[in-house]
DNA sequence: GGTGAAAGCACCGAGTT
DNA sequence: AACTCGGTGCTTTCACC
């Protein structure tokens, strides 16, 4: 996985995309001072690079009626029964990630539902996957997010 | 925090712009046999709704250097610092997303850093934060992701 | 690797049903 | 609420630097 030269122009153009993926390229020039253009080829190539893999919308899942986020740590019997269980993980809804991880967990994955009682069948769920020891679950009282903005500030003055 | 009604031509809106956000009006009008007209209302009506809080891009972080991600549980001396150690975990790059939260840990991070040397480092900035009595990292060997997509699917099914 | 202009479309509001 | 339509402005390409 090779590093990929981004140089001060990117920067710009992925921070002026970065929260808002439909500010026009046209808007992008003007403020670089450069043309449209030149900022179309640079996004593409960004994109063939894969540095950008996509695009997504930022929804609101609180207004959704979804606003009860927990994270689950799993033990399993045997840690080689590990790829099966994340398979079996990745079926179920409203787990939103999973990671396969160090120190006291085997498997640490988040859930993202509705309430106590539904997150209750999302967490049965889990504990029903064969080889699954046993879970122990964190609820998320309060969510404090360091934006994708922060992140990315941070890399380009470490580069 | 009212739930708002979205309709399926909604659903299928959001189906098309979640996972690429830049997909012509006119490319959803055409799929769904509605005007284009008619799709800009309704996206413009979700942004205002606050359902679409934003929109933005995703960065392959592998590529930019950045391979190593960790969950670190936070123990707190007392309950009662925790929002001035959230803050000051807020202030610390390299940390992603924090909660605070029920059960084992007081509060709850992730970060994304270049490697272990450079996970350390931010690490011990949160160690040294006053308040904090000790912390519990789980380095995330593979991560595995339920995308979004899915979990809009599942919200939708239910609904 | 960048530009500027031109062609082709998309966006988005106004007016209509 | 949805449609059509038209002005405005964005994207994308291409010949040239």
């Amino acid at each position: 996985m090779a590093k990929f030269k981004l140089d001060e122009i990117d920067h710009q153009i992925l921070d002026m995309l970065i929260d808002n993926t439909r500010v026009p390229f046209t808007d992008i020039a003007k403020k670089l001072v450069i043309s449209a253009g030149t900022v179309h080829v640079r996004v593409k190539k960004m994109e063939e690079a894969g540095i950008i893999k996509g695009s997504s919308l930022t929804l609101d899942y609180k207004k959704l009626g979804y606003s009860f986020i927990a994270y689950v740590g799993v033990f399993l019997q045997k840690t080689s029964q590990t790829k099966f269980v994340l398979e079996r993980i990745n079926e179920i809804p409203f787990v939103t990630v999973a990671h396969v991880t160090t120190g006291k967990f085997n498997i640490f994955c988040k859930i993202r539902a509705k309430n106590t009682e539904h997150a209750k069948d999302v967490i049965f769920k889990l504990d029903d996957i064969e080889g699954v020891y046993r879970t122990e679950t964190m609820i998320s009282l309060e969510e404090s997010i360091n934006d994708k903005k922060r992140l990315m500030h941070s890399i380009f003055n470490e580069l």
